[in-house]
DNA sequence: GCGTAAACGAGACGGTACGTCATGTCTTCAC
DNA sequence: GTGAAGACATGACGTACCGTCTCGTTTACGC
C-alpha cells in the first residue's frame, strides 16, 4: 500500500459523483460523456480514469449513493411500512438522474457481468434488506406467521422475499419508467392491499409446492 | 404520398431489422453501431437513416416485432390465464435481443418524448391489451366482478387493469432482467397466487377511494 | 444511330451550362455539385449524366463557350493586335466563373488524359488559332519575315507560334491568377513591348538551332 | 501561450508531408483524402485536422516545401541564369505531386482568401525574391542599367520584377501543364532569348509610361 | 391514332469521404 | 506520486455527394 507521493484529493471523489449525477439530470445517459463529467466536476479526465474504470461504473456508484437514502421507520403496521417504502422508492425513481441512469446500467449490465455484480451489491442486495426487515418486523408483530426452523423454512422464506421484493420493486419501476405514471398515495394504498391481500396464498402456494418435494421443477404435482 | 421516383425496397426493412436484432444479440445494445447493422444487412449506412432516425427507434421496432408474438389463448381460468402469460412473457425477457434493448431504449425514453409515445404504442399498448381481454374472459366466466356501468366504473376498471399490468410486467421484467433469475413454473405460479390473492383487496380498495370522492389525493377519506 | 424515341431537349443543354456557370460564380469549383447544378438547372440529375459523363467535362464545357467570345480584330499592327489580345483574354480569365474553373480542370487533366484532350481541343486549339492568325497578318503586313516554305520552315513556325502561345497566355494566367493583380492597359503595353521586342531574338535562336540539327536534343551545339 | 499538457509529436508533421506528397503522386489531387493521407502517415485523422484545417492547407504546406529546393546559383550572365531558373522550375512542376497539387490549390484558392495569403506567402513571394535575385546580379555584372534611387526608380524596377516573374513563371507553367510539353533545353534557351531581346523595350516602356505621369492610367501618353 | 422507344422527374440505392466527437491512454510540467 | 492539460490512436457518428438504378410519365416518330 503506498505511503509515499501526494495523496488523493478526498473532494475530488464527491464532486466527481455530484457531476455526474448534475449531469445526468441535464444531458442524459445516452450524452453523458467522461470529459463533459471531468470538466464539470473541474478535473482533469486522468483522474476519473484513476478511479473508475469506466463510464458505467461511474454512473452506478453515482446513482447508487442514492440508494442509501431508503429507509424504513416503523411506521406501525405491515400496510403502512409497505405503503411507504413503495412511496419512498417512486419518489427516488423520479428523480431526474434516477431515471434516465438506473435502467441504462441494467441494460448495460446484461453485457457485463462485473457490472452486474456490482449493481447487485450497491443496490439490489440493500434494497431486498428492507424487504427482509419488513418480513420480521411483521413476523414480531404477529402479522405474519413465523418461518419454520428448518431448512424447508428457510427456503421457503427465502423465496418469499425474493417474490415480494420483485414484485414491489418491479411494479414501482414499471409504473414511473415504462407506464410513465407517477405513484402516488392512492396507487400505493392499492398496490399495498394486492400485495398484502395475495400474500397468504402465496405462501400457501410455497408451502404446497415444498410438500410435493419438487418445488423447481415444471410438472408440479396435482394440488 | 409521393408517387414518384424508385420505390423503396421493401425487402430492406426485414433485413435491417433482422440484422438488428442479431447484432443485438452478438454486441449487445452498447457495442450496437449503425455502420455494422448496415452492413451485416448488406445495405448502405444512408439507407438505414432514410428509414430510422437514430439507433433508439431502429431497436425499438426491432425488439417491438418480437412482442407481436405474445398471444392470451383461453387456459380455462383466469389463474391458468396469468401463469402463462407470464411464462410467455418471461420466455421472451429472456432473449438476449430482447434483454439486452428492452431497458436501454426505456432508459432513452427518459429523455425522449417521441421515443416514449412511441415505446408505449408499440410495446405497452399491446401488452395491457392482453390484461384487459383476460379481464373480460375472467368476468365473462363469473370468476371476476362486472365492471359497473357507469363512469366510475369505468374508471374504476381502468385503475385496475393499470394495476394489475404493471404488477406483472413489472416483475418479471425485474425478475429476469434486475434479479437476474429464470421466470420458470414454480414461480409463476407463486406469483400467479399472489395476483389473484390480491385482487379482491385491491379491488375493494378502489371502490373505497371512489367512494370517498378524492381518488387521486394523498389525503385519502378515513374509511 | 437512333431514330425513334423522345428527343433530347435541346433547351435543357443551355438551362445547364447557364446553371453551371452561375453555380461556379456562386460557390466555387471545390464546393460545385451535380445535384445542386440539376437543381438550379430545373433538371433531373439523371439528365446531367446522360449528356456529361462527369463534373470535369460538364465545366468544361461551361467554360470553353466563353472562349468562344475571343475575337482578333484586325488592329493595324503586331503590338495593337498583341495588347488587344492580352486585354481580352484578361478580361476573359477575370470573370468569376472563368477564374475558378479554369485552373481546377486542367489540374484535373493531369490525372485525365481524356479531359486533356477535350481542354486541348475546347480551349488550347482555338486560342492557338488566334496566335497563328496574327502571326499570319503580321507577316502579311511586312512586320515578320515569312516563313520559308520548306520543313524546316514550317518547324520552326511552329515551334514559334508555340513559345509565343506559351508566353501570352501564360504570363496572362499567371498575372490574373496567381499573382493576383489585373491585366490594365499599362501591364499589357509593357508586357507587348517585351514580347514583340524579343521576337526576333527567339526567332534567331530558333534558326541557330535549326541549322545546328539536333533541335529537341539536351546536348546543344556549340555554335 | 499553452506550457501544460502534452506536446505535439514534432516527428508527425514531417511524416504527414511526406505522406501527402506520395499520395499526390498515387492517386493526384481529387481522389486524395485526409483518411488516406493520415493512415499513410501513421497517424490519426483528428492530428491532421489538429494541425491543418483542410486539405487545401495540408496539400499547399506539402507542395511549398518543394519550392524551397529552387536554388540560383550565379552561372555567370544572365541568360544562362535564366535558362538555368527555367529549367529548375520546369522540372519541379513536372514532377507528378506538383503537377497535380498547384494548380489545383490556386484554383481553390478564388474563392479562399486564407489561402490566396498563404500561396503568396509560401510560393509566390519566394520565387519572386530569386527574380529579384537575378536582376541585382544582372546590374552588378553591367548587363542591365542600374535602377534609379528615387521614388519613381524603385516602383518602375518592382513593376519590371513582377513582369518577368509573370512571364517567366506564367510561360513555364503554361507550357507545362496547359499544353503538356516538357521544358527542355531547347525551349528554355529560345524563351530566354526572347526574354532577354525584349527586355530592353520593356524597360523602355515602364520609363516612357513613368515620365508621361500617370502610369496606371488606361490613357497612356503619346509615345 | 397507336405502338415503340427514348428522354424525363423523382428519388432510392450502395458507396466513399467528410469533419466532429468520445473513448481510454499517454506524455509533459507543476505541485 | 498526484493532478491539470492536452495530444494521441481508434473508431462511430450523421451528412453530403457520388454515379447508378428503377420507377411512372411524357414526348416524338413511323407505321
Amino acid at each position: 500500500m503506498s505511503r509515499t507521493g501526494r495523496p488523493r484529493n478526498a473532494e475530488a471523489d464527491e464532486a466527481i459523483l455530484d457531476a455526474t449525477r448534475s449531469a445526468l439530470v441535464d444531458v442524459g445517459w445516452g450524452k453523458l460523456t467522461m470529459g463533459h463529467v471531468a470538466e464539470r466536476a473541474g478535473v482533469a479526465k486522468t483522474t476519473l480514469y484513476r478511479r473508475w474504470a469506466n463510464k458505467n461504473e461511474l454512473v452506478l456508484d453515482a446513482v447508487a449513493a442514492l440508494f442509501d437514502e431508503l429507509q424504513l421507520p416503523d411506521r406501525g403496521s405491515l400496510a403502512a411500512d409497505v405503503e411507504g417504502v413503495v412511496m419512498e422508492f417512486g419518489a427516488l425513481l423520479d428523480r431526474p438522474e434516477t431515471k434516465t441512469a438506473l435502467m441504462a446500467v441494467v441494460a448495460e449490465s446484461t453485457h457485463d457481468e462485473a457490472l452486474r455484480l456490482r449493481i447487485r451489491h450497491a443496490i439490489v442486495d440493500r434494497q431486498k434488506r428492507l424487504v427482509e426487515l419488513g418480513r420480521e418486523r411483521a413476523q414480531a408483530r404477529g402479522e405474519l406467521p413465523l418461518d419454520s426452523d428448518d431448512k424447508a423454512g428457510e427456503d421457503a422464506a427465502a423465496r418469499n422475499a425474493d417474490l415480494i421484493f420483485d414484485v414491489i420493486a418491479g411494479a414501482v419501476v414499471h409504473r414511473t419508467l415504462v407506464s410513465g405514471e407517477p405513484v402516488d398515495t392512492s396507487w400505493a394504498r392499492t398496490f399495498t392491499a394486492l400485495l398484502i391481500g395475495g400474500l397468504p396464498a402465496a405462501m400457501q402456494q410455497i408451502r404446497t409446492e415444498a410438500a410435493a418435494g419438487q418445488p423447481d421443477q415444471k410438472r408440479a404435482g396435482s394440488v
